[in-house]
RNA sequence: GGAGACGUCGCAUAGUCAGGUCUAGUGCGCGGCCCUGCUAAGGCCGUGAGGGGUGCAAGCCCCUCCGUGGGUUCAAAUCCCACCGUCUCCGCCA
């Protein structure tokens, strides 16, 4: 939810915003002009109301022919204030409806423009080049082929028992999920994070409170008998977990560390990624969520790169780092950093992570505030990626060996008994 | 699945049966000041959230919120309905 207040000083700074994401700067001058009409009607309900609470106690005081009068003079104005209250009623639905269609504000220097204007902030690490090792001859195998020979991924099980985009992930392949999510969390625990283990089923007012029913609300898997929503992330339960309370940050940010299953439609994404388990409906997700001051917040942000990055490191996969543009955001994120790993097999980058920086958008939203001076405002709250399913893909082909074989980062290795090369089965 | 109890401004609780002086009382906690050479104990004052008006400002005034949403009424914490949540007992399953 965008801040009115903020809105009515700088509408300039919200149109400039607007114009960066490629959205409508005219909404501006809708809700500053929806506002004043609901203030004016809030208003006369409230002197209506004050005249009717005074004439309650003049009434249960007067006798005979003056409470008579003062009755009908109660019900004038009762139909009075019903009618005036439901003007302010009508006048602040529409401005909420308005206002929600406001992006939140763009952090300075965001790249304006949309999904291929992301500006490159860094390259670490090389990409190996596999030709040159293993020879002109050597044919790079993606992570399906090699997770199938490793018996790791079994995707042709996964479609036999619920369909396309699920999958089952075996033996070695469960036990290296679980190495990158256990890694993800020692991480975080390190960082100061609490780790946490949240529902994945939640109600509407929480999937709403967390911006994803908007643009988006195709992506979400929703069980009709039960009005619940299987969450896409940790985020949701996360955000949603102060949901309503004032917060003392006194001491620094508020960081929690997620691990749940996710769940996701790919509702607009028929015919992309549909080999192996680079986009699926199911995976699993260590996700970091801070909530902090809106001053610290920039420097936050910054911070959960750095453990993104780290975490990377640890995985020894080559990536870079992204400033994702204006217009690729989606509506809570003022900014966002991805990491793409390399992907060998399709000589392309892959998201491995990606960190937002909500400013106070979603919390004012859940109603989470902390205390100031003078009274309380609106927290700022940002997430980011630690580890996901999808590592494995990275993983297995930027580690793959001649062979077929795969090397295990030394980073990995405690997770997994002290293995340091996975190798295929039965070969 | 069946039966019942409950949900009040951080926590605990009064108020609900008998609607109007509830402008929601009290205790604890918290903050300030006072007393006391330290400490213990004590005294006084203040202390929920959201919104609006007014003022240079300290402040003052008004409205909303008693789990949520409807309804009855001149008037609702209080009466009625639905929903959400918590607890107890029974049944069933593990």
């Amino acid at each position: 939810m965008i801040d009115l207040r903020l809105l009515r000083e700088n509408p300039d700074a919200v149109r400039a915003s607007q114009r960066l994401r490629g959205d409508d700067p005219a909404l501006v001058d809708q809700v500053l002009e929806l506002e004043a009409r609901r203030r004016s009607g809030l208003t006369r309900f409230e002197e209506l109301r004050a005249e009717q609470k005074g004439l309650g106690k003049q009434v249960a005081q007067a006798q005979g022919d003056e409470k008579q009068a003062l009755l009908a003079r109660g019900k004038e104005l009762a139909e009075a204030v019903k009618a005036a209250q439901a003007d302010a009623d009508a006048a602040g639905a529409q401005l909420d409806e308005v206002a929600m269609r406001i992006a939140n504000v763009v952090v300075d220097g965001v790249p304006g423009g949309g999904e291929d204007d992301y500006e490159v902030l860094r390259h670490v690490g090389t990409p190996r080049d596999l030709a040159a090792e293993y020879g002109p001859d050597f044919a790079v195998r993606d992570h399906l082929e090699l997770g199938e020979r490793l018996a790791a991924i079994d995707t042709e099980r996964g479609a036999k028992v619920s369909g396309a985009r699920f999958y089952f992930l075996t033996g070695v392949g469960a036990r290296l999920e679980l190495a990158l999510l256990m890694a993800a969390m020692d991480k975080a625990v390190a960082a100061g994070f609490t780790p946490m283990i949240t529902p994945t089923l939640v109600r509407p007012e929480v999937m709403r409170g967390t911006g994803f029913l908007g643009a988006h609300a195709d992506e979400v898997y929703r069980l009709e008998a039960d009005d619940l929503y299987l969450v896409g992330t940790s985020e949701v339960a996360l955000a949603g977990y102060h949901a309503d309370e004032i917060l003392d940050l006194s001491g620094g940010p508020r960081r929690y560390a997620g691990w749940s299953a996710c769940y996701r439609r790919e509702a607009g994404s028929h015919g992309r990624d549909t080999r192996g388990i680079i986009r699926v409906h199911q995976f699993h997700k260590v996700e970091m969520f801070s909530w902090t001051t809106v001053e610290d917040s920039e420097a936050e942000h910054a911070r959960l790169l750095a453990f993104e990055e780290e975490m990377l490191a640890l995985a020894e996969l080559p990536y870079r780092v992204i400033d994702v543009a204006a217009g690729d955001l989606g509506s809570s994120a003022a900014r966002k950093f991805d990491c793409e790993a390399w992907l060998p097999s399709q000589q392309r980058w892959l998201e491995l992570t990606s960190t937002s920086n909500c400013t106070t958008f979603q919390a004012r939203r859940l109603g989470v505030r902390e205390r100031t001076g003078g009274g309380t405002r609106a927290v700022a709250t940002l997430n980011g990626t630690l580890a996901t399913t999808r590592w494995i893909v990275a993983l297995l082909e930027n580690h793959q060996q001649k062979d077929g074989s795969v090397h295990v980062p030394a980073g990995l290795r405690p997770y997994l008994g002290g293995l340091e090369v996975l190798r295929p089965v039965g070969a």
